[in-house]
DNA sequence: TAGATTGTTAATCGATTAACAATC
DNA sequence: TAGATTGTTAATCGATTAACAATC
């Protein structure tokens, strides 16, 4: 069972995409997939595939495939979707916002628990039955409420402080979109997963001037 | 100048952030730099910036370092900022407002054309001076007003009638947000660049779980 | 049993790092 | 000129693909 060491990033980014399509045949009643069929549909080349799951034991069976649901459920253990964790959203603008409102996050298990801003137009709105706190009650209630997430959605020049907060208080991971790059302290025990909105339309924007094709 | 092919997407990947970190540079009026120092502050190692950046021409001098405009300005034309493009956002819910109201993207060159929801509630509202209109108008509205970028904010079920609809028209990039692999025609002229927020929400959480540490 | 498909090793390919001559 | 730092080649490292024996 634990095999599970030094696996790769590259390995990791394509778990979740694993994810989403075997749900997706769980959800079209197909119960068994061989690495050929899911690389058809996933665009993964089948080798690849097996070499993936093989970093976390012996999922399938010679002769057959894999079993979807089998194969589901050991992919979700390994993202870590077997818990429920503890978020909370600091920043509720449109981008915050967005965030409490997709119910899949908490299908998947993750919950809000608390929301904050320290704009006072803000705060006091209830976004998907979650009160927008003013921030200045963040440190207390990460003390008290043994959070696990912190989803950081303030403007690049408070995102820093709003880091340093988190670590002090414990958190064990942070969601960051904010458009920096987070100092984190070597020895903090924490895992940080940035979505930077700038650099994926710079990207497109290059393909786009990119003369290939 | 047309050193510029085949440039691995690893390369292109890492080009956002040394725009993003010119910039500051410029900001704080640090007129040189050498890829040691660069180094030090955006985390890829010296030797990596230097191949890097010839991917693209000799923008460094021996003995000396690289002149940051300079350098800023040579990478934004390789990210394709010297124009303005055109661009409508599908779906004005949260995502889809909160692109329309940053600003960054509107100084870097990206400008919102038209927004575009099914919800009578949402239509007819004015985000950052755009109004919302109806998707009805979708198609009549690119015909005639030449866009280059398609942003896709609409749930995963109507997001690829929704990329037909703006590959039928020409438009040269789509940035998705929808959580679907859209599905492109081989002959279409088109680029892609998804963010899938959920499958960076599970790649924190399993590495929250990562046994390493 | 015969056919299918995995698990796994070996080969290939690509990306990163190290080293250093060129040169400002 | 001497020192610094690039541009670039060669070495290393890691990831992907191919191949096939094991086995269901």
């Amino acid at each position: 069972m634990d095999k599970k060491k030094n696996i790769s990033m590259a390995v990791i980014k394509r778990l979740p995409k694993y994810h989403r399509y075997l749900r997706e045949l769980m959800e079209n009643d197909i119960d068994r997939i061989s690495s050929k069929e899911l690389s058809e549909k996933i665009g993964f080349t089948a080798s690849q595939i097996r070499q993936d799951l093989n970093n976390f034991g012996d999922f399938g069976q010679q002769g057959y495939g894999y079993n979807v649901k089998e194969l589901y459920n050991e992919i979700s253990a390994i993202l870590g979707l077997t818990k429920i964790y503890k978020t909370v959203i600091i920043g509720a603008g449109n981008i915050g916002q967005a965030i409490a409102n997709y119910t899949y996050f908490d299908k998947v298990g993750f919950s809000v628990q608390g929301m904050f801003d320290i704009n006072p137009k803000i705060i006091g709105l209830k976004i998907n039955d979650v009160e927008v706190l003013d921030i200045d009650f963040l440190d207390d209630f990460l003390r008290k409420d043994n959070i696990d997430i912190g989803i950081i959605c303030v403007p690049k020049n408070s995102a820093q402080k709003v880091c340093d907060m988190l670590i002090r208080n414990k958190v064990k991971g942070i969601w960051n979109f904010a458009p920096v790059d987070l100092q984190i302290p070597e020895d903090a025990q924490i895992v940080v997963e940035n979505v930077h909105l700038s650099e994926s339309l710079l990207t497109l924007s290059c393909l786009m001037n990119d003369d290939i094709n």
